[in-house]
RNA sequence: GGGGCGGUAGCUCAGCCGGUCAGAGCAGAGGACUCAUAAUCCUUGGGUCGUGGGUUCGAGCCCCACCCGCCCUACCA
C-alpha cells in the first residue's frame, strides 16, 4: 500500500466552470483516484475553489457584490457540479476559510525566514480610484509600435507584440475607463533563481523515471533556464494579507493568488485531518518521502505546478542555495508528477462565455448522463494533444460505443439470466470458448489498471471496451438463445453464469470511468449498488469561526478491491430497464442552436 | 521574436528506441443472427503518413528548410 496523494487544480471561482475545465483536471483525476483506490492505495484527493485575485474583484464590482458573496455564490455552483460529476474528493474546500489562510501566512513565514523572498520596488499601475493594482492586461491605449488602439497593456492583439503597459500612448483602464497612474510600490518576490539547482536537480531526477508526459517535463525544464524572480504579493485588497508588521495592516498589500492557490493542496490536506479529528494525519502525504503526489491540471497550469510550488516547497524545507530549515510543517514533498492535460475546443473553437460558445457543466448534467460525459472525456478528452468536443461526436460515442458496445452487452445478460433462470445460474463444465473469454477479462484489469496508473486512460477505456467487445463477440459465438430444451440446461447455465462473470469484471473495471452506471449495473443483478462510492455536499462550519460553507468530502473506504469478484450463485436478476440513456441525433441541432454563431 | 506540441484512411485518432508500421474505432458496402436500447457478430480499408530536400541497405518514425493549426512566453487565473 501507498500513500497517494490526488492534488486537482482549484477551479477559479469567477463564474461556474465549463466541460473544457472538467474535462482537463476533473475527470481525469477522478478515474485516477478511483482506481488508485481500488488497487489498494491509501489516496487523499484534495481540491477546492480559489476564490481571491483581480477577476473575482472586477466580476463582483459588475454585479455589485463582495467578492465572498460572489465566491460565495460559484464555490456552491463548482462544487454541486463536480459532486454531480461523481468526483471522489476526500475534501473540496476554498482559499477563503481560515485555514487557508493560517497554511498560507505559515509557508510565508518559512520562506521568508529562509531568506527566499526579496524585496524590491517596482514600477506599475494602479487605479487612481481605487488604489488598486491594475494588471497589465486590464489597460488599453494606443500600441506605441504598430499605432494601433485598443492595445492591451501585456501584449498588442494587432502586431503581437509584447508591450509594457507603460509605453502604451494613452493609456486607460478596460474596468472604468479612467487613466491609470503609475506608481513605484514594494512587493515581495520568490528568490526563484536562488532555487533554480534545487529545482533542476528535482526535475531532472523526475525526468529519470519516464512518466512525465514528454511536453510537460521539457517544458518545466525550458523554463528553467530563464527563471528570474517573481513577485507574490499585489497591491489589491482582497487576498491573504501579508504577515508581517508594517503589511499585516495594509489593507491594500496582498499576497499574490498564485502563491496562495497552491498552497491549498496543502492546507486542503490539513483541513481534512483536522476534521478528522486526527490534525497530524496529513502528514503521511506530505513529510514522509515514500508518499506519492499527483497534481492534475490543464497545461495552462504547468509554470505554477512545476516551478512557482516546488519552489515554495523547497524554501519553505530550506533546500535552496540559501539553505534553511523548515518550521512547523516539516520538511515537504514535492510533486511526484505533474500531470497535465491539452485543451479542449468547443465545435472548433475555443471556448469563450462571452462569445457563447461554451457549455457549462450545470447545463450539460441537467440534460445528459454524467457517466456519458466522463465517458466521452475518457476515450476523447485532451489527454496528450488539444481534443475537440463536437456534439455530434458526443452523440456518437453514447451511441455507438457506450450504450450499443457496453451497455448493451449489460441488458442482454441481464435479460437472458432472467428469463432463462430469474437468478444468476451455476456454471457446468467449461469449454475453451468459456475459459478464454474469462481469462481475456480477467487480464483486462492488469492492463486497464497499468494504463490508468500511467495516465493513459484514453487507451485504458479502449482496452476496456475491446474486452467488451470481445464479451459480445462469446455472446454471439456461444448463442444461448438456441440452447433449449433439457439437454442443453447445463450448457445455457455455463454459459449465462460466464456472461455475468465477464458483466460483473468489467463492470468494476469501467466503474473509475462510469461510477454512476457501476452502481446501477451492479443493483441490476443483484448488488447493493455501491460498488462505486459517491462523494456528498455537507455544509460546515469554518474550523477557527469563520462561515460556515459547503465541502465536498465521502466515504471512501467501500471501494471494492480492482480484481474478479466471484458472481454469487442464485442471485436474483430480474429483466432491467436500460441503464443508458441513447440520445436521440436531434440533440445536435438542439445543441449547436444553443450556442451562439 | 523565443520555446513547445501537432498536421497519418471521409471523421476521431494509435503508431515506443528507424526495418510485417501503413493500423484501430466510427461512418460506408455486403452478409449472419434475433437474447438485447434496429443493439450484436462476420466480411470489406490502394490513404504519395503537411510540403520540399537530406542521412541510411532501409524513414510517419532521424536531420534541414518551408506551410498550416494550437499552447506557453501576463503584476489572468
Amino acid at each position: 500500500m501507498t500513500r497517494v496523494l490526488s492534488a486537482v487544480a482549484w477551479p477559479y471561482a469567477n463564474g461556474p466552470r465549463h466541460i473544457g475545465h472538467v474535462a482537463g483536471f476533473g475527470v481525469p483525476s477522478d478515474v485516477f483516484s478511483r482506481y488508485m483506490r481500488m488497487a489498494g492505495h491509501d489516496v487523499l484527493m484534495v481540491s477546492g475553489s480559489d476564490e481571491h485575485g483581480t477577476p473575482i474583484l472586477i466580476a463582483a464590482d459588475e454585479e455589485g457584490l463582495t467578492p465572498q458573496a460572489l465566491a460565495d455564490r460559484n464555490h456552491r455552483i463548482i462544487a454541486e457540479d463536480l459532486a454531480a460529476l461523481g468526483c471522489t474528493y476526500d475534501l473540496y474546500t476554498r482559499t477563503t476559510t481560515r485555514n487557508h489562510h493560517a497554511v498560507v501566512q505559515e509557508l510565508f513565514l518559512g520562506v521568508y525566514e529562509n531568506g527566499y523572498f526579496v524585496e524590491q520596488t517596482t514600477y506599475g499601475a494602479i487605479s487612481p480610484s481605487t488604489g488598486r493594482t491594475l494588471p497589465d492586461r486590464y489597460i488599453e491605449g494606443t500600441c506605441p509600435i504598430c499605432g494601433a488602439d485598443g492595445a492591451r497593456g501585456d501584449q498588442c492583439d494587432n502586431c503581437g507584440n509584447q508591450l509594457d503597459p507603460a509605453d502604451l500612448v494613452n493609456p486607460r483602464s478596460r474596468i472604468n475607463g479612467e487613466t491609470p497612474e503609475f506608481i513605484e510600490t514594494q512587493h515581495f518576490f520568490l528568490d526563484l533563481p536562488a532555487l533554480a539547482d534545487a529545482l533542476g536537480e528535482w526535475l531532472d531526477g523526475r525526468a529519470a523515471t519516464g512518466l512525465w508526459r514528454p511536453n510537460v517535463i521539457r517544458f518545466s525544464q525550458n523554463i528553467l533556464s530563464e527563471i528570474r524572480p517573481r513577485a507574490m504579493t499585489r497591491d489589491i485588497d482582497w487576498g491573504i494579507a501579508v504577515p508581517l508588521d508594517g503589511w499585516r495592516e495594509n489593507p491594500t498589500k496582498k499576497l499574490y493568488v498564485w502563491f496562495d492557490a497552491v498552497i491549498g493542496y496543502l492546507s486542503a490536506s490539513i483541513e481534512w485531518a483536522r476534521r478528522l479529528g486526527e490534525p497530524e494525519r496529513w502528514r503521511d502525504w506530505w513529510n514522509d518521502p515514500e508518499a506519492l503526489s499527483y497534481y492534475f491540471m490543464g497545461k495552462d497550469n504547468i509554470t505554477f505546478h512545476s516551478q512557482i510550488w516546488p519552489a515554495e516547497l523547497l524554501a519553505y524545507s530550506g533546500k535552496g542555495a540559501k539553505g534553511g530549515t523548515p518550521r512547523q510543517y516539516g520538511e515537504l514533498n514535492l510533486p511526484t508528477e505533474v500531470v497535465s492535460s491539452e485543451f479542449l475546443t468547443m465545435e472548433g473553437r475555443k471556448f469563450s462565455s462571452s462569445k457563447k460558445v461554451v457549455i457549462y457543466v450545470r447545463d450539460l448534467l441537467s440534460r445528459y448522463q454524467a457517466d456519458a460525459f466522463r465517458y466521452f472525456v475518457a476515450a476523447a478528452g485532451p489527454e496528450n494533444q488539444d481534443a475537440d468536443f463536437t456534439w455530434a461526436e458526443f452523440v456518437r460515442r453514447t451511441n455507438d460505443e457506450l450504450v450499443a458496445g457496453w451497455g448493451n452487452l449489460v441488458n442482454r445478460t441481464a435479460t437472458l439470466v432472467a428469463k432463462n433462470f430469474g437468478a444468476i445460474p451455476a456454471a457446468g463444465e467449461l469449454i475453451d470458448a468459456d475459459r478464454a473469454v474469462l481469462d481475456t477479462v480477467a487480464a483486462s484489469f492488469d492492463t486497464v489498471g497499468d494504463l490508468i496508473a500511467r495516465h493513459r486512460q484514453k487507451q485504458a477505456v479502449g482496452e476496456a471496451m475491446r474486452a467488451v467487445a470481445e464479451v459480445n463477440k462469446y455472446v454471439s459465438d456461444s448463442e444461448p438463445w438456441k440452447l433449449k430444451g433439457d439437454d442443453q440446461r447445463d450448457r445455457l447455465a455455463t454459459v449465462l453464469h460466464v456472461m455475468a462473470q465477464c458483466v460483473a469484471d468489467l463492470n468494476l473495471v469501467l466503474s473509475p470511468f462510469l461510477p454512476h452506471s457501476a452502481n446501477e449495473v451492479d443493483r441490476v443483478f443483484g448488488g447493493t449498488g455501491e460498488v462505486a462510492p459517491m462523494p456528498r455536499i455537507v455544509e460546515v462550519d469554518d474550523l477557527d469561526g469563520g462561515p460556515a460553507y459547503p465541502i465536498i468530502t465521502g466515504e471512501y473506504s467501500s471501494f471494492p478491491a480492482w480484481e474478479r469478484r466471484p458472481v454469487v450463485v442464485g442471485t436474483a436478476v430480474a429483466k432491467p430497464s436500460p441503464i443508458f440513456r441513447k440520445l436521440d441525433p436531434s440533440v445536435v441541432e438542439e445543441e449547436l442552436a444553443r450556442l451562439g454563431a
